[in-house]
DNA sequence: TTAGATGCAAAGGGTTTGCAACGTC
DNA sequence: GACGTTGCAAACCCTTTGCATCTAA
């Protein structure tokens, strides 16, 4: 926890943001999972470690360090908004049973936004790629 | 609106799903139109033709229509659904200044599922791409 | 010292839903 | 005639916001 602190620290000052105990556990709870997780899911985790904390502050804050690039939200069908605390652009898969989103291990195609851009005329900053399918723990559930 | 009529009886006919005079009406609008329109633009526009119809039944039509697949709903970043009345996968791009949604005209990858399944273990059964920019009536925007 | 952050609770706003009446097949 | 659909309005639920108090720098 003290590394994560002091990349978290280094992180703050870098964006010339003010470090408060509650934005600090915030990152700190959403950087120690891959669950991609809700902002109440992220509010309950805070709260074992500041139990006053409010969710308004969570969403505060989780939109702030957002501005700042230091995490990403991401929206999917019918759902509520999921958090990742990996801000470079990657890939997702979306299990379209358990809902679970997992990480995708390809490196992001930057071709692809210069090709669509000279094809298409449009001005393209960056593109979002998901994969939506069964996710192996599910395919082996019984009906 | 004749051809568009038959068209839309022999969709309903085909799902098994009852036409009604608002249903029809709601995807007539929906498949007139390449704006990606919110439900609340739909119903709107509906209102022209049946000045009755309620914002409840917008929304449950949309969502009928979408279970039949006659009918996608995206969703974008801090935005309100819009839903596309060309129900085949396809890519888009949004204009990060206007917000408004373009079809891109280029083939679906189907590759692009395999090869990301045999290196993920994932059964894919489809994805969704995205491209985000600025597109060419906002970039010639004075400030 | 002071601008910015917090906790609380209320408000917002898109979407869903219960119900009696209605319309489609 | 039976059952799905509608219109209406209220409820839902995630998210935002106003305000007095607090706190990081």
């Amino acid at each position: 926890m003290d590394v994560i602190d002091k990349e978290l620290s280094r992180a703050f000052r870098s964006k010339n943001i003010r470090m408060t105990r509650q934005r600090r556990a915030i990152l700190g709870v959403l950087r120690s999972t891959d669950l991609h997780p809700t902002a109440d899911w992220i509010y309950e985790k805070v709260r074992e470690i500041l139990p006053n904390i409010s969710l308004g502050t969570v969403y505060r804050n989780l939109n702030i360090l957002k501005e700042h690039e230091l995490l990403r939200e991401l929206n999917y069908s019918d759902e509520v908004s999921h958090f990742d605390g990996n801000a470079e652009n990657h890939y997702h898969f979306i299990c379209q049973n358990c809902k679970r989103i997992f990480d995708i291990d390809e490196p992001v195609d930057i071709q692809l936004d210069r090709r669509i851009s000279s094809k298409t005329g449009f001005e393209i900053d960056h593109h979002r790629l998901e994969f939506y399918g069964i996710c192996p723990n599910c395919k082996d559930l019984p009906y």
